[in-house]
DNA sequence: TATGAATGAGTGTTCATTCAT
DNA sequence: AATGAATGAACACTCATTCAT
């Protein structure tokens, strides 16, 4: 780089991390890494519960991402693969959280309303789950078949769930003869169907589905609908 | 025609068919502009039922209604016009389908029975109306708002519904204070939610959903589900 | 047509025509057929004239004539047939016009003041002939070149113009030496120019080149040019 | 290095090459942006003076400017817009050249006499601007209305024209009481009109518009037009 | 690791034209 | 003479994905 005229090169560029604690390059890579992949499947898995997966853009998730498209592909294959990664963490975080419920812990009768009001919650505050499972539905479920981490997550809960019923009926709470499956799929329709279909719901019926009172409502008459079916 | 024949311009016009009373006209396949449009409406139906608004393909539209793609938008301006005019027929149907069930006519219980079965079944055969349904949720019902027809049907039913339930309360076989609007949507719910989400289901409880022995099953769950939440 | 059902059938319907002195029925017809024909010429020649030959619509200009769409390609072939016919039908008509000016009959400079006049006035009232001669450029002059009757039509214009010009150097009021088809040509331009290009000149000069004010400025400036262009 | 190597992240610059002085470099034909921005808007300026806006192929400008389709999109946007910039392009080009003859500098008459020849030659050299002029009036100028830059431009250039009437009227040599704006219009006609509307005319006054001769005939036809309109 | 440029195979839509009556 | 239905080729525009640096 003596006198010669400056051509169309590149340059490396050090610039200094700001981020403390850090040792050696090895350890920054990975953590820079780890939060594009982050930043990516978060803004995936909102384009993709806004538009499913036909309608959802990579450009836009790569924008919202603030990633450049390529990474995209890089780290995920395809967009499809992409989906796929996000099911599985969707999943695999409600799963997470009814294991933090404790449910062992509490009285069947408790323990089941206790259940009925997280499902209801979790749907409320995480409105992209329901969305992802429809359009996973829509494809019959050809990304959720190839997870392993699901089924053994899934396991875990019906049996969480066989469990608190045998407690209750030991304990005369739970009148006999229910069936697991069937219960844990009436508590998710009842507060799923209500929050999935709002929008069509508040047409027929003609009632802003979403009001603070109506909410309060739909979980109320859900606790009443799951209690009246279980017990003696 | 006797005297100077008046100046005449001659016109063709064509005068339908009564429907039946046919005669020797056995053939308009062809140049039926009706039955064009209908055979597009079923091909459209299939089409956006099996991969939402986005997902579907005009061109397999066409071609499965045996169409050329130019008339989709000849009766139908655009593909969203389309889905539109499907969506609405759906609609319709089901609250026709509802109105013809006469429950007016059955004691109280027994009608609600009839309700639950009905709902059920009619989702069973219907499944493109459960997968319209969610797709236009994804579009936050955009389409469905602009039919007035549909509000008029739904009315008829959530009236319907209203009138059962006081019938029941007064004749003294369902408790009082139950909201028909929630109650409507749990009858729903705990069909449709199984139905559509029968694939993820059938990975997260391992069990063949529609299997003939499990769809009885959860008919029957669903009816007593609604028996207890009603009765006094 | 006794009791027997009335069957999806084709009527003749006699409609009484206003149209009077019309006798036989050989007659209507070929008139009906005429009057259809000129119905589409004119809808045709404003929708050439407004989107030029690619962008005008033959459904447009079918459903401006209030004619079938099939009576386009039954009388005139095709779109590009019904241009050609349009700008014939154009050309001959502002020729015919100038024949009629009969400005032999005038001493020349006022005859040539009448032509300056009629010219600008023609195309202010006539805009869709700039706008036809402006496509029919752009397409290279391709269909008048088929026309024999324009070129005959040419040519009686250039010898009008011709004998003028003589006449007034004879006449001792036009210098020798003025090429007609230069002259020609100049007249048309500062006319035709003006207005076929008032939209862009509006922008650049920042003026309402339609205003009444404007166009009689215009027409003196361009009178003024000639006068001053053919005076000894 | 020394020390402890700051924690760093690496970034890619690349630094433009300052036009010439470039070394060893020659490559850059695709991955150039800029270049490809500008063979885009080359190949479109034909298509669109060949065709008009609506009569232009998107596929034949991206063909040949050896682009792919997509890439006008990105840049831009639509069809329309990529109209609108070469329309701008074209402007900006020719109300250049007109500040480039510095007409301050000759005496007015000269000065004038220059501006015609410019005009004439630069229509000669550059026939996409007339055809483009067309298409824009054809569509009310509906895209040059959005253009700041191009008002900028035209003031300056009608301003030039306004100080080279007034330098003549104080020198003596053109009358006064001619307005800037009717000579710039009469002179931009005389040019234009001969050259957008040699194909017609080829037929009507049955000459080869285009022969040198010709060619030469009509500019001092212009000029001396122009001349005698302005002289006192 | 990261990026902007580029691409080919679609995708909804339009249009001039023909068919059948 | 007149019509409404139907068509195929084309068109503007989009999108997931790959290339070159």
């Amino acid at each position: 780089m003596t006198g010669k005229p400056a051509s169309n090169r590149v340059y490396l560029v050090y610039v200094k991390d700001e981020e403390a604690g850090m040792s050696g390059q090895e350890k920054r890579k990975t953590r820079d890494a780890e939060a594009t992949k982050k930043r990516i499947m978060q803004a995936a898995k909102k384009e993709f519960a806004k538009h499913g997966l036909a309608g959802a853009r990579v450009d836009e998730i790569a924008e919202r991402a603030k990633a450049n498209k390529r990474m995209i592909y890089h780290y995920f294959g395809s967009k499809e693969d992409l989906f796929q990664a996000v099911l599985e963490e969707a999943y695999l975080d409600i799963r997470t959280a009814e294991q933090k419920l404790d449910l062992e812990a509490l009285p069947p009768d408790e323990a089941l309303e206790r259940l009925v009001r997280f499902t209801w919650n979790y749907y409320l505050k995480n409105p992209e789950f329901i969305t992802l499972v429809n359009s996973e539905n829509l494809h019959r479920a050809r990304h959720l078949k190839k997870s392993e981490r699901i089924k053994i997550a899934s396991r875990k809960f019906v049996g969480m769930m066989d469990g608190l019923l045998d407690r209750g009926v030991k304990e005369g709470v739970f009148r006999p003869g229910i069936d697991a499956t069937q219960l844990n799929i009436t508590i998710a329709a009842i507060g799923y169907y209500y929050l999935t279909n709002r929008f069509t719901a508040a047409i027929v019926f003609e009632r802003d589905m979403m009001a603070k009172d109506a909410l309060e409502e739909r979980l109320a008459f859900n606790i009443d609908t799951v209690m009246r079916l279980v017990k003696v």
